[in-house]
RNA sequence: GUGCCUUUAGCUCAACCGGCAGAGCGCUGGACUGUGGAUCCGGAGGUUACGGGUUCGAGCCCCGUAAGGCACCCCA
């Protein structure tokens, strides 16, 4: 019978529980990718989830009406943070003589956007970020792009490349079509779905904003222009040589891709994308962005230069750059394709316990702990081993100590590897030592038998 | 935020043309066994996502809401 006044248990649209067997592996990709920043002295930072409206607005564009935002009981209006590179820019203003420069730091942290939830898209998300605050250098874009390669394959991703392109060569292309500032964003736009609806859908986009035929099919080339890096980047300065601002985005992307090799970033893991565009407005200056072609996710990793951002809290500018991993879709690739197994579980060994054994399975416990073990006490003596056995299995635990009580009437219990099945009976003074045994045992024989 | 599709027991799914809401697994009580519970007997669990409407009668048809999926927009 329901009980009156009983409520409806729910979470709301694009927010998730995460129960342990997501948290566990969860934990494990965030932990790769934590050492991978720590080994490029990266140190960590959090700020608070929900800031003053006005440290958020006026960044991000367009994209700010996907920003969750309320007044508070003391009449604030307030917002919870749509990234981790706004708060770090207002850090950055804020302590900036506790700091020391070039300021590189790690943020992995829940942001928040009120978009239409789907596969790989969610309104509450984690974002692991680096970030370079204080350098205009583009050693600095080469460190982060560096970074991004190095985290997405210690994840093990599969055929992951890295687009880069330019924001000022961007906005050159769009001069040089003769659209004015105010419709750059549409060349943009159009653009940037060149992957999606190749050139003909790019160039009937582009003429339907009013572009000339002319224009469009200039554009349409030096997008789609094969070839490396060096030799694109010489093609587009003979054509775009009437334009200052075009010479210093190529000059900077020559010296970024020159920099990538000796960072190990080797040249098939990037691409020198024109159709790149990128959505957040504060962008100034490269541009990076990961994708995955299996499965159909979106990009997982986004970056890019952004110069001004931090002047707006400060009055002076302060040149930055960084990157941004996106968590969930970074779990959605590693789920599909199975790429990190293993380990389903934080404990090392199940301990039976029977009527009759209670105190000795309790202190038998408390010893394995001792030895540094993760140990699981059964809590249901009325149960069998066989049904005790089984519950470990089920919770990912690989080995068992199954105690009867005639095994405590002889001083001996029994370790079960329950990947395999294999047991002995061992005296239990040297409990400890076999299940550390099982256990190396367990690791050998890999992630194949792992799901038995 | 827009459009399309989906929603039946804890899970996976049935239910003819609109005619008594079911199965397997799981859960649970017991028998029997002290080692992945095999086997046997019993039990609980449903306002068919939620709210309306049409009909003698709705899981099924219509409208609305919510959640999930897909596309758009955008993006991690």
């Amino acid at each position: 019978m329901k009980a009156a006044g009983r409520r409806e248990p729910r979470v709301l649209s694009g927010f998730r529980d995460f129960l342990p067997e997501q948290m566990l592996l969860r934990q494990r990709i965030v932990g790769v990718i934590r050492a991978v920043f720590e080994r490029h002295g990266f140190e960590p930072l959090d700020t608070p989830a929900l800031e003053l409206i006005e440290v958020l607005t006026g960044k991000a564009g367009e994209n700010e009406k996907l920003m969750y935002r309320f007044t508070d009981g003391g009449g604030r209006e307030v917002g919870l943070r749509y990234d981790l590179t706004v708060p770090l820019a207002r850090v950055v203003a804020m302590h900036q003589n506790d700091l020391v420069f070039p300021f590189k730091r790690y943020h992995i942290a829940p942001v928040w956007r009120a978009e239409r939830a789907q596969r790989g898209r969610f309104r509450e998300f984690w974002q692991c970020d680096a970030d370079i605050a204080g350098s205009a250098s583009m050693l600095a874009d080469a460190e982060v792009v560096a970074v991004m390669a190095e985290a997405l394959a210690a994840v093990g991703l599969p055929r992951c490349t890295i687009r880069i392109n330019h924001r000022q060569l961007l906005a050159a292309l769009a001069r040089a079509a003769g659209v004015d500032a105010a419709g750059a964003g549409t060349v943009f736009r159009a653009i940037d779905k060149l992957d999606k609806i190749g050139p003909d859908g790019v160039a009937r986009e582009l003429e339907d904003s009013g572009i000339t035929a002319g224009a469009t099919g200039r554009i349409l080339a030096m997008v789609t222009e094969e070839g490396d890096p060096a030799a694109r980047l010489a093609s587009l300065r003979s054509g775009l040589d009437q334009d200052a601002e075009a010479m210093a985005a190529i000059d900077q992307l020559g010296e970024l891709f020159g920099h990538l090799p000796a960072f190990g970033v080797a040249d098939e893991v990037v691409r020198f994308d024109l159709s790149l565009a990128r959505g957040l407005d504060y962008y100034t200056g490269p541009v990076f962005e990961a994708v995955v072609e299996e499965p159909k996710v979106g990009s997982v990793a986004g970056a890019g230069r952004y110069d001004g951002l931090i002047g707006t809290f400060l009055g002076r500018s302060v040149p930055a750059t960084g990157i941004s991993l996106g968590l969930e879709r970074i779990i959605e690739v590693v789920k599909e394709f199975d790429l990190l197994p293993g380990a389903t579980s934080t404990t090392d060994v199940f301990v039976a316990v029977t009527r009759d054994t209670v105190a000795d399975a309790a202190q038998i416990a408390a010893r394995l702990r001792d030895q540094r073990l993760r140990v699981d006490l059964g809590l249901q003596p009325a149960r069998s081993l066989g049904d005790q056995a089984k519950y470990a299995a089920r919770k990912g635990i690989p080995v068992a100590v199954l105690m009867s009580p005639a095994d405590v009437g002889a001083g001996t219990a029994v370790v079960r590897a329950l990947h395999t099945g294999a047991q002995t009976t061992v005296l239990l003074d040297d409990l400890g030592r076999a299940v550390h045994e099982a256990l190396r045992a367990d690791d050998a024989a890999g992630p194949a038998l792992s799901d038995a």
